[in-house]
DNA sequence: CGCATTCATCGTAATATTGCAATGAAGTAT
DNA sequence: ATACTTCATTGCAATATTACGATGAATGCG
């Protein structure tokens, strides 16, 4: 089928997955770490920086933008994009939710 | 193609990428959360806890499993799972070395 | 205007993922 | 031994993802 079943399942948990998603490609962590290394917005390089070409990387972008995490700005022929600081805040927190649920635990058990 | 290049990116990017692929569905999410909240092995039930075939399920569990996350022996004719602590952990550090990577960040930049 | 640059979109091919019915393997029970 | 339970594996169909060449849209430059 390839088509996950969400609606047995809980918006939060919904909601977990499709960030996640959004890093399970090492080409989208690249970009994002990039964005975050040169600390501002990148113009244009982005194609040189990681090894894909461009309507590949273009199409990381998107996914990244219609996610939320990253935000383009229009600069002349120019795009730049750079990170919404808001948006990974808010992912921060919804995935450390997630993450953090071991507090409770206290050994194996099996 | 369907086939994403690993070879151009660094090994750290990949295991990111590895361990964020395994909560890019909410089914290995919601399965995870059970693992926590029962605070113990699940023996069986965990195909009525989630709703997907049984096959599915199983197909999900040996992914977190070959990830590591997870540990299962069995008991009898049941097999029963659990989180692996030890891994989780390791899992945890490597995900938020990359989560937490916004220290440095000031404001919007575009 | 004509041309180059930059990025998005379209179309397509290859591979991956998801889901389940059918079946298999291994133990338990009667 | 036969039947039952539980879970894994196989095989398959449907959909998703990844990648890129070709093309299009928008801007800047001569």
């Amino acid at each position: 089928m390839g088509l996950s079943k969400t609606e047995i399942f809980t918006d939060q948990q919904n909601e977990i997955a499709r960030f996640a998603k959004a890093f399970g490609h090492p080409a989208r962590v690249a970009i994002l770490q990039h964005l975050f290394k040169i600390e501002t917005c990148v113009c244009g390089d982005l194609v040189n920086e990681i090894g894909l070409a461009q309507p590949t990387i273009s199409q990381h972008l998107k996914e990244l933008k219609n996610l939320g995490l990253i935000q383009g700005s229009i600069e002349g022929t120019r795009v730049c994009y750079c990170i919404d600081p808001k948006n990974w805040i808010k992912m921060k927190r919804i995935m450390s939710e997630f993450l953090d649920q071991d507090i409770s635990i206290k050994e194996e058990c099996c």
